[in-house]
DNA sequence: GTAGAACCTGACCAATCGGTCAAGTTTTTT
DNA sequence: AAAAAACTTGACCGATTGGTCAGGTTCTAC
């Protein structure tokens, strides 16, 4: 058998569990917070035994770190659609898009990601007054530009970026209370799109632009 | 000394404990969770040994029960706000106007809320489906005749209310990262002031209404 | 085949938590 | 004044938790 098989094998087996594990800590600390979420509940959605968690990942808070930095990591990329060589309509299109695909895609990234923040980013810190604050600057340099050469309305960056933030992420945050409000009924691939519709229609409108 | 004060004094002493305990437990439920918030740092928080927070309080989920119910509250006489006989451009104003101001006045009471929906709604379920449902589908028809009369654009009432309580209750939920994108800094009266002015603006004219 | 590395896991432990309780003190009532 | 009701609190307890570990099994390398 040939070493490379050999090698894949053996690193298979290893980032698969730790794939799992990632996977099912990040719907349990979704679900159940950091300090609600015990390690033995991970262990089992992860059907692990607890120990087996432990011989993989030292401790729960680096468990807890890796699934923070996962989804900042998939956050910040989905942040590359906000593309502003496409121009004001497109740039802000397109992004709202992904974040409304990621927050159908990756509920459970979002709520972690909302409790970190709310207990004061204990864990992301570092990174919301590094990557976050550079990116967001460098859009809201982009966006007042188009706001100077008269292709939007006059508003704040910062308040526009928040209620993208705010608008794409609620649909994550509180999926249970919005499929509450549908009757119990979790949102169709229609209701996707529609709600995607709505939210590039109001805010694209709201800051000027034409809706697509 | 007369009847009525004995009787105002007794109350007195058992209500004002009881209020700095929920205020406290507000304070320390939005920052550590539900499982991460300690009846005794509750205690500490309130300057009051645990077991005396035990004497107001049978259990834990008694306190947390009374915080969640008290933030419902608060939001379902703000909601009163929304009020339809105004017309689209005031009742939307009137109403983002009164969201905003709680986000800045009941930070701790906005982050229980969320993680209480992303927790699955287990205690507030019933006024979800109850009043709030109601509250709902009124003003959503309300804004559907607007719209059949030609006052407003043609969009999905619901999606609508969904962008006002994101945007709002963002600046509560995620005050730590505002903050933090503010260089670290509060925000002060005129920025609070300017934030409320642009997430007014944004969503009345994406609505197809004149912004104040 | 066999040595060693990697993986697996039941049993266990110290620490922490929600909640209790008995023994007080203070306040109210008569 | 003295009984009763309300309030206060240090000490305590059973249950749960994150994490360990020894003794095992399986896989890899040569």
């Amino acid at each position: 058998m040939p070493a490379e098989t050999i090698q894949f094998r053996k690193n298979s087996k290893r980032s698969e569990n730790q794939k799992v594990i990632l996977w099912a800590a990040e719907k349990v600390f979704a679900e159940a917070g950091y300090a609600g979420a015990t390690t033995q509940l991970i262990a089992d959605v992860a059907c692990l035994p607890k120990a087996n968690v432990h011989y993989y990942f030292k401790t729960k808070e680096d468990i807890y770190r890796r699934v923070v930095y996962n989804i900042f990591d998939i956050w910040m990329e989905a942040a590359s659609a906000f593309d502003t060589e496409l121009g004001p309509r497109e740039a802000l299109s397109r992004y709202i898009d992904k974040k409304m695909d990621l927050a159908r895609s990756h509920p459970h990234g979002s709520k972690v990601w909302a409790t970190e923040i709310m207990h004061g980013a204990p864990i992301i810190q570092d990174y919301l007054e590094g990557q976050l604050a550079e990116w967001s600057q460098d859009r809201a340099m982009h966006i007042q530009r188009w706001i100077e050469n008269g292709e939007m309305e006059p508003i704040d960056p910062a308040h526009l970026l928040y209620m993208i933030w705010s608008t794409t992420q609620h649909y994550a945050d509180f999926g249970h209370q919005i499929e509450t409000l549908n009757g119990g009924i979790p949102y169709s691939d229609e209701q996707w799109q529609a709600a995607k519709l709505s939210v590039k229609t109001i805010i694209l409108k709201g800051v000027g632009l034409s809706p697509i």
